[in-house]
DNA sequence: CGTCGAATCGTCCGAAAGTTTGAATCGACC
DNA sequence: GGTCGATTCAAACTTTCGGACGATTCGACG
């Protein structure tokens, strides 16, 4: 018997899921979550052995958050991950939080059934086309933006002029020039707005 | 007896609506559809009382595509719109594609529920949230860009320079420069990166 | 201890971008 | 028939960006 808690926001999915599991005889959702910090708890309680989480939650930590926290306790249940978003940047916090599986919400039931399974079995169940970004993103590895590049980039995305970000962050404009010239290399573009696309793509800053 | 027809590119969804439904007694899930043109088809059938439409399907026409065309047949049923998305954009377009009421998809189900007879009967139903942001819209209307300025303004979010984009429209770099004036002062900033963080906020270029 | 990347600041210069002003055409609307 | 907005273009001007150097500091790493 597999213990399952369902962590989402939504209530229509949260129905869904508990539907679709109240089917198998080998899967009992025995409680469900509607942020982070109700999966934490109940997580802390014991009983559960995989967590159905979601990434985006309206308010508190996120699910990459949750993730990271569930998979810090004692003896702690698996975590499947199971959102709309498929940024590059999602799936891998995602994974590095300590995700066992990274699935779509698209995902047709009858798979989703197998990688619940497969997830509390100990194994890894990646969505086919989660595992070919995964794939790709190794092939060529995120043009490593350091953090202070990335909230230059953020603001830059935001509309912010350098001399803008220079007084927001107390840098000189020539700073700030500094730290865009390497962004523009490390993304291969060659003017701001064409580095915002790219960084969008890359999930760097928020979509 | 209400008949619905459920309209989601996600099983889990429509799975979550299934099961919520079908826990009182005047709700009938008499089908569910997966794209656009499968709840068309469907409506043309007749025998549907009310479809509840996801605005994003993967692939095929939009739910307000597929929300025109239903209203557009004989007798046709209500169509209430469940989404995710809020912009307003993508709110204004599917009421003026016929839909009688708008939901996000974090609504608790008594609301939603409430919604569905609501609608059915013939109501309106808008979700507060959604209400409000109409609201707020006829008070401050969009600022009318024309055609051509959504044109110039969705390559400049696309990362474009002003001589690409007159090469790109067959316009000499003076008029972009023109249209980009225009735009500015109707967006009321001044660069073409707030313009673009402008025009996605008011949904005028894709999210 | 030397090396390296991150972060900071500087100058100089050409290329874009943005502002201002003006003007022509065209279709819609009253 | 006149007005108005949309679209097109132009010249001149200011400001901002971006490229191409270099330079310093500091912590990490071997």
């Amino acid at each position: 018997m597999i213990r399952i808690l369902i962590a989402d926001d939504h209530p229509v999915v949260r129905a869904g899921l508990r539907a679709l599991f109240d089917a198998e005889e080998d899967l009992d959702v025995v409680a469900e979550a509607a942020s982070g910090v109700e999966a934490v708890a109940h997580c802390e309680r014991g009983e559960v052995d995989l967590v159905l989480m979601d990434l985006q939650f309206g308010v508190g930590p996120s699910g990459a958050d949750a993730t990271r926290m569930i998979r810090g306790l004692d003896d702690p249940p698996r975590v499947l991950i199971l959102t709309n978003y498929d940024t590059d940047a999602d799936i891998l916090g995602a994974v590095e939080a300590g995700a066992s599986g990274y699935l779509l919400k698209d995902t047709p039931p009858d798979e989703l059934i197998a990688a619940v399974r497969a997830a509390a079995g100990g194994a890894s169940a990646l969505a086919p086309s989660v595992a070919g970004r995964l794939e790709s993103r190794r092939r060529s590895p995120t043009p490593g933006l350091s953090p202070r590049e990335i909230e230059v980039l953020g603001m830059v995305a935001a509309g912010r002029s350098n001399r803008e970000i220079g007084r927001e962050l107390f840098l000189s404009e020539a700073t700030v020039k500094s730290h865009l010239a390497h962004i523009f290399t490390k993304l291969g573009v060659n003017s701001r707005t064409r580095a915002v696309v790219a960084a969008r793509e890359i999930g760097a800053i928020r979509p």
